[in-house]
Formats: structure tokens, sequence, C-alpha cells
DNA sequence: ATCCTCCCCTAC
DNA sequence: TAAGGTAGGGGAGGAT
């Protein structure tokens, strides 16, 4: 990396990976990130840079600063000017504190400080420039009440020398205020096509190619076509949603008092006061079960919802084929196991009858068909999902707002003090309540209580499909012995084949190791949670407020860059997409990451891979598990 | 002791 | 035609 204000800082980065070894490199044409930053530093603090801090003065004589993320100038700075003047320096806040210098502050973190007055990092600079303290009260960065947040700046630059990563990401709200900033006002996220974009499109249709990420209206099309992007957006939105309707709530839950004036006379449920009940709902096969309300004929044959038509081979057009036609053409000793060309469109949800051969949601199509060759597909149909989301959240919210979404099929709910004041049993509460959301529908969910989130979520495992399941405190003990670990939520993959590894499959299994022979096999607080977990104990509490900690954007398809150009093209789009979903939300940040990943050189095909991440608060980091578990990047 | 960075893992 | 996104918990190992 390139630019001394980003280096060492939480900042900025761009890296490449080989995929193979996963050995990082530097990119040097985009290793220059950092020039524009480096420019903007103060002249006074370059005598420090890179040289051995003498002892200048003692104004800062009895200071202990904590820097708190990222500054202008810089931490790097401050440190070498506070040891220069006689004050002391910290990353972190400790006893000994008597300042704390930031130049951005996430909200959540403010809360959290103590008495210690936040001062600008310019209280410093001016301070030595002075030749004497001054009065830090002049440089608070929070005068009381009036809070001018700083933003993290996205400014789109001109493209113009090629020279230059085209977006930038300051952090200069302080030094120069700026409540309205000259940040471009992006563009809507459903703008019409422009002609060009149109133009592109049809040619690329015409030439039979697939889109790649060069094409400027990659990123709207794929998006358009992502059902795991549209999971992850319902998913923040029905946890915003949640936490508006409790914001507005007036107290009023129409569904819950026209369930206690029903059940006005006739028997009433008993509660003791103490014991609390946790509800887990989850539609059953939800994409299937959309897709079959247009489609009974389907109804109760093998089912699965996939872009892919009907068919093992992956078609020749599409980017899985084309990788595969590549492959062909390669000399014998090139050729690496690139597997069968089968199908390789992911299953997004199959039904029941599918399962019983085996299919699973999220497994390639090709492999379901060998498994279950009478399967049937059926399209997406993002508009259902989304309709049948909403009633299912709106229904629930007509009786308590207790709720914590978990996603656009699922959420728990606690539904103590629903019963206790509608009187139903769990019973009567589960028939009520699925028949209802199966009416509002057409798609049958299932529901699962218990006296915690797992076990509640352990009951909906065993309810479905279409059905309701109580797990009782009594026969929780016995109840769990026989669960497989692959059951627990929080084991997947990985951690299952470690256990089954030394021979544990169930519950009663882990129950039988000790504590720390679990924490020496899956990390301390992993192993505590399992061994909790076997025993169908679990004392995470709902939230049902939610306080999003970053926003991120990632491309794991389709990008196959064959020049720079291309590469900043695609980079301005993801960059106008996290900031528009960050001004959509009103959140300011103060750091940005970047990542890119680069095919392994034996990869057929030059696929690679782009993240851009941006959070609000303390970390900052996007991930990818691309070029593990098979996958050709 | 606590934090940071760079991951790994998981869920939907 | 395919569309492998996204957010969060947590650990290892180094810095402070
Ligand atoms: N790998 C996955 C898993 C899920 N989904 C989507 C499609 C699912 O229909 C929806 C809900 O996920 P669930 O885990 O709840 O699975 P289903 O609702 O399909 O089945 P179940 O009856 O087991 O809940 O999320 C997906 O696209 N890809
Ligand atoms: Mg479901
Ligand atoms: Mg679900």
């Amino acid at each position: 990396m390139g630019g001394g204000f980003c280096r060492g800082k939480r900042k900025a980065n761009l890296v490449a990976r080989d995929m193979r070894n996963g050995n990082k490199q530097n990119v040097p044409e985009l290793a220059d990130w950092g020039n524009y930053m480096e420019a903007k530093r103060l002249k006074l603090l370059d005598q420090f840079h890179n040289s051995e801090v003498k002892r200048i003065s003692n104004i800062f004589e009895g200071i202990s600063i904590f820097v708190n993320g990222l500054t202008r100038p810089p931490a790097d700075e401050l440190k070498n000017l506070m040891a220069a003047h006689g004050g002391e320096f910290h990353m972190y806040q400790s006893s000994s504190t008597t300042h704390l210098i930031a130049s951005n502050l996430p909200n959540v973190k403010i809360k959290n400080l103590g008495r210690v007055p936040i001062v600008k990092p310019s209280w410093i600079v001016d301070s030595i420039a002075m030749g004497k303290l001054l009065d830090f009260k002049r440089y608070l960065l929070y005068n009381n009440q009036s809070r001018t947040q700083p933003r993290l700046d996205f400014t789109v630059m001109q493209k113009t020398t090629g020279s230059k990563v085209p977006v930038q990401a300051t952090s200069n709200g302080i030094a120069i205020p700026h409540e309205q900033t000259n940040m471009e006002v992006p563009s809507p996220r459903n703008q019409d096509h422009t002609e060009i974009e149109n133009k592109s499109a049809i040619d690329n249709k015409g030439k039979g190619i697939s889109k790649t990420a060069a094409d400027p209206s990659f990123l709207q099309e794929f998006y358009q076509n992502s059902r795991l992007h549209l999971i992850s957006t319902l998913c923040a939105e029905y946890k915003d949603l949640v936490n508006k309707l409790r914001e507005t709530s007036d107290g009023h839950f129409p569904g819950k008092d026209k369930l206690i004036a029903k059940k006005a006379e006739g028997p009433r449920a008993f509660y003791p006061s103490f014991a609390s009940v946790v509800m887990h709902i989850d539609m059953d096969c939800f994409f299937v079960s959309v897709a079959l309300r247009k489609r009974p004929d389907l109804r109760g044959k093998p089912l699965a919802i996939t872009h892919a038509r009907n068919g093992r081979l992956a078609n020749e057009n599409s980017h899985r084929g084309a990788e595969f036609k590549l492959w062909e053409h390669l000399e014998p000793g090139e050729k690496v196991d690139i597997g069968d060309r089968d199908s390789m469109s992911e299953i997004a949800s199959c039904s029941y009858e599918a399962r019983k051969s085996g299919v699973r949601n999220g497994m390639f199509l090709g492999q379901a068909i060998k498994l279950c060759p009478d399967l049937k597909t059926q399209p997406y149909d993002f508009e259902g999902y989304k309709e049948v989301s909403n009633i299912l959240y709106r229904t629930i919210a007509s009786y308590t707002l207790d709720i914590e979404a978990v996603s656009c099929d699922e959420m728990y709910v606690d539904v103590t003090k629903l019963l206790k004041e509608t009187g139903l049993t769990v019973e009567e509460w589960a028939t009520h309540i699925r028949n209802e959301i199966m009416e509002a529908t057409g798609c049958p969910c299932s529901t699962g209580f218990g006296a915690n989130r797992l076990q509640a979520r352990l009951a909906t495992r065993k309810a479905k499909p279409a059905g309701q399941y109580y797990l009782q405190a009594d026969d929780v003990e016995s109840y769990m012995t026989d669960i497989p670990l692959s059951d627990l939520p929080g084991v997947g993959r990985v951690t299952l084949s470690k256990l089954s590894n030394l021979g544990l499959s169930t519950c009663g299994d882990v129950q039988m190791k000790s504590l720390s022979f679990i924490q020496a096999l899956l990390g301390k607080k992993a192993g505590q949670t399992l061994k909790d977990q076997a025993r169908g104990v679990d004392s995470r509490p709902l939230n049902f407020t939610h306080e999003r900690k970053s926003i991120s954007a990632d491309v794991n398809y389709g990008i196959r860059f064959k020049k720079l150009e291309e590469c900043y093209t695609f980079l301005q789009s993801l960059s106008d997409e996290v900031f528009n979903r960050m001004s959509a939300v009103n959140m300011t940040a103060k750091g940005l990451t970047l990542k890119l990943l680069v095919r392994a050189p034996e990869a057929p095909v030059n696929i690679c891979w782009l993240n851009m991440h941006v959070a609000h608060g303390i970390y900052l980091y996007g991930e990818h598990n691309a070029g593990r578990d098979g996958s050709k990047v």
C-alpha cells in the first residue's frame, strides 16, 4: 500500500488475494489510494514523520490523551506531537486519560464515554503553534446540545488520468465542519436505463454473452436478479420496520384486542408469573410456497426455486457453461478439476417432497437432479416474497411488538404477555396465528415455543412443515439428548466436521464431554455456547430493537475485468451503491474498506471479487469466503 | 488488560 | 441464460 496517511491506519484498504494460497499482495496500479490524503498533511507535522521524536517543549505536561478513531492529524502524528511536547498518548481509554481526542465519534460510543472531555485534535496542533497550552474548552467536539456529526464524505471524482481510484473516503468534518457538504447527490436507485445502457444490454443479448461487471448497468441488473441480495435487503428492512413500529406504537394491538374479546367468556389458561414463552415462527419452504399459490398443480411434487430452467447441464451461455467450454479447450495437462458440467444454478428453496430425496436449499441444481430426477423448477417471484413477508410481519405486529426480526420469513416473538392477556394456551394461540397467516398469505408456516430462543427454534424444526410444537420445560432434558448437533443454530459445516471427527454427532454426545474439551476444539466462546445449547440452555435475550453497525456491498459474480478502466467503472458503481445505502438510512461512518480478490492462477476464467464496506462505529471489515469450499475464483 | 487487524464461520 | 449478498459473533496474535 502506498501513502503514508493510510498506512497502518484504519482507513481504507485495497487488497488482492491469491485465492489458492491465501497470500496477500499489493496491487501496484491501485496502491496510490493514499496519495490524495497524504497531500493534505499539515506541514507542521512533517518534521516528525519517520524520525526520532525529540523533546521540544513541556506544554502538555500532565495531559494524557486518548485518541479515538480517525483524526486529522492522524493518531500517529498526535502521538509524536504529544511525546515531543511532554504529554502522554494512548490509543485507548485508561484511568489516567484527561482528554479524549476525536474528529468523529458515533453516537453509540459517545454514550459509553465517561466525563472525559471530547476535544478536537486541532487543540493539540494549535497549542503547539501558539507555544502554550490553549483552553481545550474552545475545542470541544460537541458543545452540549447541537452535535454536528461529521460524515464520511464520498466525493465522486472525475475520471481523468486513470492513475487514481475514482472514489475517496475522507473524514474531514471537524476542521471544516460541513453540515451540507458538496456531496454529489447520486441518481435514484431505480432510475430508467439510459439509451446507452439499453443498447449495451441489447448488444450483450445479441451476442449471447452474459453481462460482466464492466457494463455500467451490471450492478443494478445483478441486484434485480440476486435472491441473496433480496433476502439481505429485506432482513434489514424488517429489522427496521420493527424498530419503527415500536417507536410509533400507541400501545394498541387490534389483533390482540379481538382475541381478548373472543375469549371473554370461557376458560382461561393459567400462566405462572415467572415463566416466559418465546415463539419462533418461520414460513415453510418460503419461496416454494409463494410459487405454489399460482401453481397449485405443482403441490405435492418435488419442486425447487432456481434461475435455471429444468435441465442438468449448465447452459453454455451462462458463466458456468462458458467456464466449462473454456476448460474443455485446455490441454490435458492444464486441466484442473472444475467438476462435471452440471448446472451450478443454486436452489434457493425446495419443497418438502424434494427434501425427502436429499435435496436441500442452497444446493446446485445439477446435484439436486441427480438426487431427485423428477425435480421440477419454478422461477423466482421477488414481489411475491415481499408481499407475503409484509403480511407476516404486519399480522404478528397486530398482536405484539416484542419481535426480533430474523429474516423475511422468520422471527422470534416474546408471547409471554400476549398469552397472559388473552388467556389462550400455547396450542390455541399457535393454531390461531398459523391459520390467520395461511388465510392472509396462502402460505403455510410453522411455529415453535419454548422458554428461550433455542428451545423455540428447535421446536419449530420439529413442527415443520405446517405444524406447531411446544417444547416444555420438563421435556427439555430428554428432548435434547437425541438432537443432532447439525440442528443447532451456529453449528455449520466446519464446526460439524470438527465435532464429527471426534465421533460427536448428537447433543447427548456433547453433554458427556467436559467444557474444557469442547472449548479446546471450538474456542472459548463457541465451546461454552455449544455446551449450553446441548442442554437446551440459551441465555441470549430477544433483541427487539436493532442498530446496524455496518453497511457493505459485495459482488462475487460475473466480475471479469480486462482493463483497469473497467475495474474503475465498477468501483464507481459499488461506491455509489454504498453511498446510496448510507444516505438512505442517514448513516455516518468512520471508515471504509475496499477489497479485491484475484483469480487463482489455475482458475479457468478470469473472475475476481470486490467488496466495499463501510462501518459506523468501531469495526469495519468486509469478508468473503470465495475460493474455499470448492468454488473456482 | 484491552484493543486492533485480519481473518473464519454462520444464517437467511 | 445465472445473477456465489450481507451482517454479525468471535478468535489469533500483535500493539499499546
Ligand atoms: N441457501 C439459501 C437459504 C435460504 N434462501 C431463501 C429461500 C428460502 O425460502 C428463504 C427462507 O429460508 P429458510 O431457511 O427459512 O428455508 P425455507 O423457508 O425455504 O424452508 P423451511 O421450511 O426449512 O424454513 O430464504 C436462499 O435463497 N438460499
Ligand atoms: Mg422458512
Ligand atoms: Mg427462515
